[in-house]
DNA sequence: ATTAATTTTTAGATTAATCTAAAAATTTTA
DNA sequence: TAAAATTTTTAGATTAATCTAAAAATTAAT
């Protein structure tokens, strides 16, 4: 029987999910409290109660590590929060930089009847309106590899299939460009000085993207 | 600005909203307290707080009624509760049955400008899945009258436009009688001794139904 | 390898929401 | 209308989630 969590719970777990780098790889007090923006007191309270759940595996002073349960939390929350994602832009017109904000409430709803239905009436899309990959039922994912634009070298090439980051300026940036998800792209030329690159779109001339652009854009050879 | 309010906040007005007969009829601490599933005393420190945000209307032992705040937070409320179980049966399959406790979620979450787009993606419906009236983004109602089946007498006929109660056991029971909104129908007699009825649906043969079922079922001139 | 800087934890309070038990007010009944 | 019954409120505690300030542990630097 898996005991329901709280709000606050949930978000904890979701967030050292997102912020660890690798499942082994700790996460620091001060790193959660951050991304949390609370306190590192608060923090430090409340993982104790998560660790007390069997929801995380936590050393003092040394940071925590997700356990299995707290993994599979973790999967329903962001297949929850994505697959509304996909319903705000596919069906309610939203644009990509204005669903994040309402997939955070809404990744909340408890009922795993709606969101396996929500998921049939979209389709079962495996990734989200940003391209990040969409967990299964059974918090699985299936996507094909991917790497930074800003790690491409001239004549390299690929299609778009995400961004690392969904701050609202810079997808409405990428808008501005016509960068969207799909498109081919291919770098011409990378600037040694600075990283900036020359790059072609599919659907249009060439354009400038500075290191900074390109460091947030994921390429893949197919999606 | 409109302070908004708590989960539990939000539940007390809607509770009022629901079990007070006229915009004006006090609602009582033990009635709340009933219905909110909680004890007396509870209610009372609420109701304090509540009466402190000018949400309602207060005076010690007499019960409250809604302030224009109150009852426009409540419609706000309803709105988006109906609106979400339209999409639930609409778009995502489920039975009128089973719509209600997912709803007392989604009544929760805190955008208009989402709570607007559902309502135009769904086709501005002005009723939920139970007869129910949707208010508009103002908060007004447009219903034709209606009445209990139970208070017609023979002869009488008419349309199909509501139940009074979501429980699911009533809704269930309905269903296998194949009784269901929209639905045509005639009273062919009634029973002056236990006030059960027979009637004549559209489409089917006449059938029995007790005056407990009867009182549950709203019956319009037209739509 | 001590000292300094940083990170993390504890201690002690606070707020929202809840409870039980008891007191106070109101309503009903005899 | 006084006693009984009911309803409502207050008093005092509890739990989850948070905070500030200070102590303790770890890490970095001279």
């Amino acid at each position: 029987m898996e005991k329901s969590l709280s709000l606050t719970e949930e978000n904890y777990i979701k967030t050292i999910f997102q912020i660890r780098t690798t499942p082994e790889s700790n996460v620091s007090t001060n790193s959660l409290a951050n991304s949390l923006q609370t306190k590192p007191a608060t923090v430090s309270d409340m993982i104790k109660r998560l660790s007390h759940k069997k929801l995380i595996f936590y050393e003092k002073y040394k940071g925590v590590t997700l356990s299995a349960a707290g993994s599979k939390q973790a999967l329903k929350i962001i297949r929850k929060h994505r697959l509304w994602e996909v319903f705000l832009v596919t069906h309610l017109n939203f644009k990509w930089d204005q669903v994040h904000e309402i997939a955070e409430q809404l990744e909340h709803i408890k009922s795993s009847e709606l969101i396996n239905r929500l998921d049939d009436f979209l389709g079962n899309p495996t990734t989200d309106p940003h391209g990040d990959p969409i967990p299964d039922a059974n918090g699985q994912f299936q996507l094909g590899p991917s790497k930074l634009l800003s790690k491409m070298t001239s004549h390299e090439n690929g299609i778009i299939v995400g961004v690392k980051n969904e701050n609202s300026l810079l997808l409405q940036h990428l808008d501005k460009l016509n960068i969207h998800l799909g498109l081919h792209i291919e770098v011409i030329e990378v600037n040694d000085f600075d990283q900036s690159m020359q790059v072609k779109l599919a659907n249009s001339s060439s354009l400038f993207l500075s290191e900074k652009i390109a460091s947030q854009i994921l390429i893949a050879k197919k999606i």
